[in-house]
DNA sequence: GATGAATGAGCATTCATTCAT
DNA sequence: GATGAATGAATGCTCATTCAT
């Protein structure tokens, strides 16, 4: 039998180093979870670090021992749920499918998370916006990222004038926007009524109202 | 010598009532300028009030009596630029051309407008983003004035499906993020480059490619 | 009669801006008199800002605007302490007297400063000590302003072999120890006991015990 | 099974308490090598628990289980490194050579020590200056252990005027004060140039300059 | 009416010390 | 016996707001 390479044998120091570090980063968790309802509830800017530590449970000593500060607290988060969702909305798709039929389950993927976990859609669509430049960088990033997924459809497409390339970060933008005034508002996230319209709103100029209308039928929720 | 009750002194303290109110809503004017430069510069949270009142000159007493506060301060200034491009902008429309020349005029304005006085685009765009609730729902509201403005294209439109009522706000938020990334990253705002790009974007879904071409054309600058 | 020249006449706002720096200046003084008690009582160390500030009955951002922090607070502190002392060691000098009666008399009145304002002197001769580079450098200042004043006498000396030139320094520091030691114990700083010692101790190496002694006659007290 | 009182219990105990503190003082002098880096290197007041523990590699625990805290550390080192000195001091000193030729030696030594060891010199001279009261007693002890030594010299003397008692204190911290500005400035300790100088400073006052030079030459270095 | 000196609550952060493992 | 994770009191400092002049 092949031995494992050495990397993957650590000695007792580094096992114990890594378990410490297990041990760590699973308090860290701990932190985030709570850290989320602080700064959703509470905003950002308003949330002072002894929210976040009464809210974990843990000394202020201890906080920073994990975190930087503040701020390296609320990236780390955003970065765990922008993770997560990313995550779970590939998981949501099925690979075989169409371009078209793949948005509108991530769509569809999406909107399940907002409903079901607004705190954390909070932190990255309302709290972000207001955390200062380095998460707004963040937020950008995730803007293109999401684009870059949508950029995909052009090949779909129906060849006309070619699109200009920032097309799809205006209608990453306005979808976020859609949410972040759900959101704010506190109205409910009805996904029956919600995936429909952002489905026509980001599909139909890549393929058209039938095509959106096609694909939308064909990712029918469990 | 008994003063007459306040009601029945001569209209001259009316006048100098008046004229003072005058005088107030000038001085406010001449700090909200100073304002716009150190919130623009500083951004909403690091701008403290002794920037704004060095900015202006003025005491910080007065700037108290002018104004309720830092956000209140900011918001009035929020709301005078965007009131001062709102006017501007329907200055720039023809009444006597079609909704889709009209749209494209007020884009070409608006580009104009952002491009020329920078700053005060950044008030509007980025530093109200992160300035607290009150003036969130004030830039709420002004994506909902615009959107209104577009959604009198509806009737214009092609009759297929009915679009869904936010469809608009969408596109008005997918607007501001591009200019908002404009803006963050200190790109220059090129009109010839912008003006099409935002052009297709905001007109196709209700004119079509072809529509959009002709409305832009129609539309040449001075 | 000849006008004043120009910066002797100052316009309306320099002599406004004028007034304000001397209130603030002397605003600065009582904060620093009760600076003095606390860091004496404390130790520079353990005295916190908030020590200062209740000490002078003041509020922690008057503190702030005064002193760019506890730091600075000191070092003017001392630099004040040590101009004055300088300043009335000088006045008791009477200029005529020979260099030997002249250290004699300043060695009279440091000594009367130690014993009438023992708190100043612990800042000088003890605190001063603990308190940081910054603080530190000062001292060595002070040391070599009085180490060069002593350096005189050198051109009154004996002419036998050249000194070393950081004699003075040492000598300076031994005496500077004598005093610190006398503070720090609480002895009181008996001038008839501590004079002779003193003179000694600073004055034979220069002009023999005999000149010594002759000098310490020379400088009776009041 | 009952067991037997402490006292009766064997030898074995007693050797192994005793084998445990020789160890623990084992340990005590490894961590108190490691302290003297991080407090020379820091300073008394910046250099941090975790500082020390992190230059001895141990963990706070064992740290707290060896000394009472950081000025116990600082104070068991400033005990140990004067202890060292005064012993190598000793031992460089011939015994059945002149007053003044022992007091040469022992300099000389203080200087080789001074200059081999700066880091250890600096806890000490320097930093024993801002440890507190406790450190500063045992500061005050150490000059006047020295001065006492010196103050042997008076039976050498030349019976004139008696020398007032603390006259050897000042002379010890002029002493101190000159390696202080040496170590606080990063100048090298010349021992052809300190020597002489220090030796002077020293010596004259009681055996006069003759005395002085001739001890300076009987104790020529190796 | 205008001023800006004064306020002090509130903030992020550090570090000596404890104690469960 | 040794460890180091956890603690939280304490610190220096900022800044929106007040109010006496």
């Amino acid at each position: 039998m092949a031995s494992l390479p050495d990397h993957l044998l650590p000695a007792a120091v580094g096992r114990e180093r890594l378990s410490q570090e297990v041990l760590e980063e699973h308090q860290r968790h701990r932190v985030l979870e709570a850290a989320a309802g602080a700064f959703s509830e509470r905003g950002y800017q308003s949330a002072t670090v002894d929210d976040l530590v009464a809210a974990a449970s843990i000394g202020v000593g201890s906080f920073y021992a994990l975190f930087g500060g503040k701020e390296d607290c609320f990236l780390r988060l955003y970065d765990r749920i922008a993770a997560d969702a990313e995550r779970r909305i590939a998981a949501a798709i099925r690979e075989e499918a169409t371009w078209a039929e793949r948005v509108c389950a991530g769509l569809r993927e999406l909107l399940v998370l907002v409903s079901t976990e607004p705190e954390r859609a909070r932190i990255v669509l309302i709290e972000a916006r207001a955390a200062g430049a380095a998460v707004e960088a963040r937020y950008a990033a995730t803007v293109e990222r999401v684009a870059a997924m949508l950029r995909e459809g052009r090949s779909t497409g129906r060849g006309e004038k070619p699109i200009p390339p920032s097309f799809e970060d205006a209608t990453v933008a306005g979808l976020a926007w859609l949410l972040y005034r759900r959101l704010t508002d506190g109205d409910p996230i009805d996904l029956a009524e919600l995936l429909p319209e952002l489905t026509r709103f980001v599909l139909e100029p890549y393929v058209g109202p039938a095509g959106s209308a096609s694909a939308l039928e064909a990712t029918a929720g469990p």
